[in-house]
DNA sequence: TAAACATATGAATATATGTTCATATGTTTA
DNA sequence: TAAACATATGAACATATATTCATATGTTTA
């Protein structure tokens, strides 16, 4: 009852076909999400000062902490979450891994996004 | 002294001269911070539907509500979300919003993310 | 082989974030 | 002008997330 009330109140000025051919366009939820979480994982300001500095050149974790002053740990955390969206990769050199670029999309998507941020 | 200590340890292992270009070459603070904004807003799937569904055509929040299926509050506020980072823009028509896209970087964006997502 | 080292990882904690619910605002219509 | 409507907004709550701390793992060196 309560429910149907709400439905009918609901749904009252909605466009109903322009709804639908919108809908017939949007892309698959998996996507959605998948292309979410890309975004939310670029979107903490630890994980783009690592990105940004491996875009130069391939660095060790040590070197990585040193560089945006967070500690190691919260590095490593971060770089977990990097390797989980294939963004960086690494290499192991002795008791160091060097860590590097694994995605030259990030490189288009940064300039991209700064391009917007520059408005 | 603990401190002193702490400081010698941390940095024993660092390429100095490596950290230091590196650094030299990043972008400022509140460039990282502005574009992680970015990124983040972009990092929701509710968002990023709402997006996807106003790259086809102006739609009032009812519509969008009924498109994405959430309620009508949820889009309103993630809308304000969106008009923050200037992504969207709306017009008003009597007692309805229409909203739109107000930045075409977002299809770039969209068209890169994918690019990554699908590997 | 034991100690030192570089890094990873799990648990804990504090903070950020998304949705809901209740209510406010601005517009149209009766 | 009062009621209906479309949307916005604030507070509350539950969940997600980033960092820290303690500890584990794998590698080198003494």
């Amino acid at each position: 009852m309560i429910d149907e009330m709400n439905e009918i109140c609901a749904e009252c000025c909605i466009h109903e076909e322009k709804v639908k051919a919108v809908q017939a366009d949007m892309p698959g939820i998996e996507t959605i999400f998948a292309l979410a979480d890309t975004f939310k994982t670029l979107g903490d300001p630890t994980r783009l000062k690592l990105l940004f500095a491996l875009m130069q050149q391939e660095l060790c974790v040590c070197d990585l902490a040193a560089l945006i002053e967070v500690s190691e740990s919260a590095v490593s955390h971060q770089l977990r979450v990097l390797r989980g969206q294939k963004l960086v990769r690494f290499r192991r050199d002795g008791k160091n891994l060097y860590y590097s670029l694994d995605d030259d999309h990030v490189r288009t998507l940064f300039a991209q996004g700064l391009e917007h941020v520059r408005e």
